[in-house]
DNA sequence: TTGTAAGCGTTATCAT
DNA sequence: ATGATAACGCTTACAA
């Protein structure tokens, strides 16, 4: 049993396969009469007739795809496949919504798989978490004119858009609530150098009251008890639960979007996954809109306290 | 700038297109001269070759699509997007591993686009918790002889695969981790009713004793008073942390993949995720092999403990 | 208002 | 050992 095709509906109805595609499709430019209209329309549905979006997208070259295409950590965190979840569910259905299909990858050094961008023709990509080196060589199968948004990657190349949490915003926000200055900075790692830095340059802070986590067990509470009843920031709802522990008075900067889980006596900061919607339309319109050009490189995503 | 196709190769090496097809799929069957092959192969190098998916696809009739279809619940409870968070990221891993790339969708009474597995002509799919509605639906839009898995559903339709963690053993379990009868069970909803009732029914315990999350604050704490000091067990780590607040004598049987986030002075019983493999595994085989059939139609996760 | 036909980039059969 | 070509299912310019 096959599925039904447009040849399939155009021979029931003894029309052209060019007038069911006008109908399907819905073609303004082409006038149908009524009578052929609903009576190719009847058939379709009897046959249960289904686009197939593989010679569409052949066709009209354009796929609808959209990847998310997620960098894994070297050391792998415990909440490191939780951290990214909510924010793939919520690009989804942002992309679903503007009619897109949602192609989910993840790369880790073992298997490499770069060429997903240009072999499935997507329209567009977010790469989550990526590192330069990385980004290198996966840029090198990037279509041209595929609109590519790295997030939570700071990448040394002006053509591609950087969604990031706004860390100064964050940082300020976290001291208005401590009241006075941090002494210490608990900070996740991730894939990329650039932005670890960035983070740790904004925080003011000299490097020896900054702690990176490394997955090794211990090292946190060693480093914590140089700072005993001090004040400090935590970014990351799992590590600022640990550190409350033996510090109470901390802010935690929720950047696991997964603010559920804290504690709830702890003073947090939070981020919104609405604010993917600009970054979602934007992605649209690069793939609608040849000409579409936007500047903006930097979305700060705002902080909420 | 286009992308480069095999006709580009074919011209520039000035043979066939047929030739270059021959060489790039390595057809065993085809006999093609040493020369050639290598003039071929190092020009589709240079010209940053890549298949074109789509167009193969269309040809062959197999896209190498997997589609990963998240039905989410009417009362979305905190943990419910992180819950299957771990699930999904462990079949990628798998699906990748063999070759395949991942289609995920999340469906929900608002965006019931259901057509996607046609559509997208997926070579298989894996629903999860999905309601029996939803199933009907969703499964009139299903290709014949795709192979379509389901998770955490009870589906009353012996042509499709149900995996289900083996609720039966952890309830044994659990028992013998207490050390004695359970008096009460609290455990996660799920969007498959007769999944809920398969549930409580192999509890052995009466609707009295049995809790089912329903979203509203304060009623599981009204619940629990009644079992003052009494041993229990709990579906969920999330509901776990929560209970164990106030009744220490609990088993935890962590259904959210994510015994992480459980307080580890808590018994508990795990699920492991590499027991995916098999299920992959058996997609593999129905796509590869069309007369292939496997008539166990329930896998059931083995708990850990 | 409808139909014809070229072409999207592949694969695979059949000649050569 | 290599090439010509039909076909996969669709869209669309153009002809009727």
């Amino acid at each position: 049993m096959k599925k039904t095709t447009i040849k399939d509906i155009a021979k029931e109805a003894n029309v052209s396969i060019a007038t069911v595609s006008y109908i399907l499709n819905n073609v303004k430019t082409q006038s149908i009469s009524d009578e052929t209209r609903v009576k190719v329309l009847k058939i379709a549905q009897q046959l249960k007739y289904v686009t197939n979006r593989t010679a569409q997208s052949l066709k009209i070259n354009k796929t609808g795809l959209i990847g998310i295409i997620l960098f894994k950590e070297e050391n792998q965190h415990v909440w490191s496949d939780l951290k990214y979840a909510k924010a793939i569910f919520k690009l989804e259905q942002l992309f679903s919504k503007l009619g897109y299909h949602v192609l989910f990858m993840q790369i880790d050094s073992m298997t490499p798989s770069n060429k997903i961008i240009m072999e499935r023709n997507l329209d567009g990509a977010i790469l989550i978490n990526v590192d330069q080196d990385k980004f290198s060589t996966i840029s090198n199968y990037f279509g041209f004119g595929v609109p590519v948004i790295v997030m939570d990657s700071y990448i040394d190349n002006s053509l591609f858009h950087k969604v990031l949490p706004d860390i100064e915003q964050s940082f300020n926000l976290s001291q208005g609530l401590l009241g006075e200055s941090p002494q210490f900075l608990v900070m996740d790692s991730y894939n990329n150098v650039e932005f670890v830095e960035f983070i740790t340059h904004k925080s003011n802070l000299p490097e020896s009251q900054i702690y990176v986590s490394d997955h090794t067990a211990g090292s946190l509470s060693i480093f914590l008890s140089q700072f005993p009843n001090s004040p400090g920031m935590v970014m990351n709802e799992f590590l600022a639960n640990e550190v409350y522990k033996t510090h109470t008075n901390i802010v935690a900067i929720c950047t696991c979007n997964c603010s559920e889980i804290l504690r709830d006596d702890i003073n947090n900061i939070r981020f919104d996954l609405n604010d993917y919607k600009e970054i979602v339309h934007m992605v649209d319109r690069y793939i609608q809109d040849v000409d579409y050009v936007n500047n903006e490189k930097f979305f700060l995503l705002p902080p909420h306290s």
